[in-house]
Formats: C-alpha cells, sequence, structure tokens
DNA sequence: ATAATAAAGGATAATTAAGTCCTAATTTGT
DNA sequence: ACAAATTAGGACTTAATTATCCTTTATTAT
C-alpha cells in the first residue's frame, strides 16, 4: 500500500509525536532504536519530513527533531510528502484518463475504498491519542 | 495500492472476459492492443494468470487465451495471484507482529479501509456486468 | 511431413526503490 | 579556539520490479 519509506516515516511521526511531552529533541539513533529502521535510510527520511514542513530539525550536541507544532498534521500529510498523493488521486488501473465522466471498469467499485482511505489518513492527527491506546508496537 | 503487473492483470482478466462471448480464444497481441501493454511483458503475465488457473492457454493457430470457466473469478483471485495477498492481510506499517491483540498504531484505524479493500476485491466478479456499464476505457 | 502460428520459458537489460558510505556543515560545551 | 556531537547532502551499491529478446514446444492446416 505504502512505500517501506513511507511506513517508516509514519511510524517516524508518530514515535516523535508520542514522546514530544518527554521535552527534548528525538535524535537519529533514538528514532531507528524506536522504529527497528536501517539508520541510513531513516536518515534521508527525516531529511524529507524536515523538507516538508512536518519536522523541524536542529544540529549538534542536543540536536535532533521535533513535530512542526505550526502544523496540525495527519497521517495524509506524511504519505503526501513521502509518496505523493497518487494512492489517493490515481486510478486504481494506472489510466491517466480516467475520471468519472470516462471512468475504467473498475472506477466505481473503487470510489468507496478510496474516499475510506482518504477520509482516514486525513482526519487521523499524528499526535491522536487513540494511536497508543493500550501496548502499541513500532517495531517487531 | 496495486504493482504494475497487477494493473496489467486485472485490465486482461476484464478485457477476456467482456469479450469471451465472440467465441474465439484472444491472442498475446489482441490482449496488449486492447489494453495498452507491453508485448513481451504482458506475455508474462498472461503465464503466470495461466499457471494461476485463472486463465487457460492454447498453442498454435487459433490459439489464445479464455477465462478458466470452471472457476467464477473475482478480482481479489487475480490481485492475490499476481501480488500475493500483502495488500489484504498485512499490516499497514509492514509490522510481522501486529495483530488485534498486539496491534500497531494505526491498525484500528485501518481496519475498516482494509475490509472495505477486501470485500470489494471479493465481491467483483471479473465478468460482473457493471464492469462494463457506459463507456468503460482499458488503456489511454 | 511440413510450414506457419502462437504460447512457454530462459536469459538478459533497464529502471526504480531501498539501503549504505563518506564528507561537509552546524551547533554545543569546554 | 577547539573537540565532540549531530544533521545535511552527494555518490554509490544492492535489490526488486519492469521490460525485452531469443529459443523451444505445442498445435493447426495444408
Amino acid at each position: 500500500m505504502f512505500s517501506r519509506a513511507c511506513e517508516y516515516a509514519i511510524k517516524i511521526m508518530i514515535y516523535i509525536a508520542a514522546n514530544e511531552s518527554k521535552g527534548k529533541r528525538k535524535g537519529l539513533k533514538e528514532v531507528t532504536e524506536a522504529i527497528g529502521s536501517p539508520e541510513a535510510f531513516t536518515a534521508k527520511i527525516l531529511q524529507q519530513l524536515v523538507k516538508g514542513n512536518l519536522l523541524k530539525s536542529f544540529r549538534g550536541p542536543t540536536g535532533g527533531f521535533v513535530i512542526n507544532s505550526e502544523k496540525d498534521i495527519r497521517l495524509h500529510d506524511v504519505v503526501k510528502t513521502i509518496d505523493g498523493d497518487h494512492l489517493m488521486e490515481d486510478c486504481v488501473l494506472g489510466l491517466n484518463e480516467c475520471s468519472s465522466t470516462n471512468p475504467c471498469p473498475v472506477h466505481d467499485k473503487f470510489l468507496l475504498v478510496k474516499n475510506q482511505l482518504t477520509e482516514t489518513l486525513l482526519s487521523t492527527k499524528i499526535n491522536d491519542e487513540e494511536l497508543l491506546k493500550g501496548k502499541r508496537i513500532l517495531r517487531n
């Protein structure tokens, strides 16, 4: 559904959001340990999230990443930043010309699925407390 | 959402199912022309669909492909044959250990989406006449 | 039998995604 | 000023997906 990079990005955002009450910035090492991702690759994704204005970064000792609190970040923002909005916007069969007036055979069948998906991504805040209800795993 | 190969496979199955009333077998050339896919790659996908028992193939002159009419084929079968059932079964965040008793943060949020998707794939027959209502495009 | 036709299948190439490595730039505390 | 820590960024490697090419096998009609 999502690219590997996007899966990591979602975990990153949720981890940082869930732990930012503890004040200090979250470093690359801590994040990769928390979500169980390859370090160098995770660094690239963090960069993308910073460029996309979802995170703010700070260098040097005491440096690290924090959520950009000026924004009210949703899963939709994270997915869009890493994977673009192809999943939400494009034809399921990959047809450029597909639209409600000129539909592919499965266009109507997938309307519900895509709406449900888009709605879920749009409505879920990265710091939604429901995401943390009970014990929640972020890595294997 | 689906791999490119799977997108082609869905188009292949819908095209052959929609045109099989015209009696004769559908050859590789005709199929690639109909769905606008690369010929050699399409041949490989047709092979997979035959191996998965969704199509029957015949060689030689008058040869080609037909739907395996012993089965009542759904989109779910096509997707499973080409992409496997990862999309339907696996954790959205790619976690092996994720389950309803040991969930990832977005597990509940995506239950509806995944159920809707699975239900759509399971309930849509490849020869559903709704897939052909009005003008329906299979290629750009 | 033979020639023509069409799918099967193996090998290889091209492209994209995933992941690594190394150096540069910035910030902090001494 | 300097050393240590930490992110930024470029270049590169590896793996997976997409796509092509060529040969083999089966089938049909002459």
